[in-house]
DNA sequence: CGCCAATTGACAGTGACTGTCAAAATCGGA
DNA sequence: TCCGATTTTGACAGTCACTGTCAATTGGCG
């Protein structure tokens, strides 16, 4: 399972993920190229590009997992409705954020300033959206899932207000509770902006 | 201010828009230079590029119109609320994309066979995202606007349900009525999921 | 040790995009 | 209508992201 081979692999993508970030702080994501990386981690710029399909790919080594760790809070969340199962998982995600509130915060910059970055970063939450749709589908309990169609709105949505949350939260330099802001948005979209507008 | 150079200029941006669409229906968006695409207009390929600073923008060149046909109808909204004139003036531009929609259809095929164009495509979607922010920060009449938070939050949600709305009507090949689409997707952000789940 | 399969490096190539500068076209006034 | 100023264009060279290919290397395993 974890032989040489498998060590080895995940040591160079650390090291890829590692060495690029701190020449990317230094530099900005196109100021530092790919053979560069390639060159300080010690490897062929060709290897680079076996670890991360495009450059990139190496300022943003946990998407994959977060996915599935979404998943894993998923399973294990109860959900009186299928929104607020999904909300739930959302948010236990938001504490892998704040625990690493610092890099977060700085990365968060520089993909602000890079209009690759900023791009690559939207593709990935498409991915989200799909996790996040076909949850909203699912029945849970005695509740059933939202309509497909409720579904894909509500999933662009929610994915929408993490960003605007997360935006929000790295602005103020990850000061405030991300768990506060992130079930204040959440709460918009449950309630409505009706509720808020008249709540004022 | 319309002499010859204006006009030509005019032209020759339309005539590289036009071939590049034609080209790209054939092959894909990968599967065309912007060489050929400049060669084939009888300009220099520097020429596309002082024209269109990246390739992709070749592919959406109603973008900016369309922001400021929604500033436009924006202004004339009258508006009970400020969601709702911005909900207004968004269902107005999507006149626009019924009128012309087997163009819309096909350029959403090859954008979504596209990382490149879906990354594009994405990025334009924060210019929106900012100008529908402002909007509902204003107050209308005696309402007052929403506060930055939620402003900033509501605004990704709406271009979320604009996203997922324009992709389920395209996927239903435009046939169903996409105004009607709209309302049902931002009456779910105006009164929640709440009220939608509740209704069944 | 020695064979098999996975991983890597070297090399060459394509295509998007940019800086630069001189040639050509348009403009605006005399 | 001609001329100088301004704008636009073409030609050229260069950088960098990314890809295909294939031979060399390396770890896995009997």
């Amino acid at each position: 399972m974890s032989g040489l081979r498998e060590r080895k692999k995940q040591q160079t993508a650390d090291d890829l993920h590692r060495i690029a970030m701190v020449l990317f702080f230094e530099r900005g994501f196109e100021g530092v190229t790919a053979e560069e990386i390639a060159e300080r981690a010690e490897v062929s710029p060709r290897t680079f590009y076996r670890y991360y399909p495009v450059k990139a790919a190496v300022v943003f080594p946990r998407h994959a997992a977060r996915l599935e760790a979404f998943a894993d809070a998923l399973a294990k969340a109860p959900g009186e409705t299928p929104f607020r199962r999904v909300r739930d998982a959302l948010l236990s995600v938001a504490t892998d954020y704040q625990s690493r509130a610092e890099i977060e915060w700085r990365t968060w910059d520089l993909v602000q300033a890079s209009d690759t970055l900023t791009a690559y970063e939207l593709r990935q939450d498409r991915e989200w959206i799909g996790v996040l749709q076909r949850a909203l589908s699912e029945p849970v309990g005695s509740q059933p899932g939202l309509r497909a169609f409720e579904a894909r709105v509500m999933a662009h949505a929610l994915i929408g207000a993490v960003r605007a949350t997360l935006g929000e939260w790295f602005e103020g330099k990850g000061e405030e509770d991300l768990q506060r802001m992130g079930e204040a948005s959440f709460a918009l979209l449950e309630q409505g902006v009706t509720s808020e507008e008249r709540d004022r």
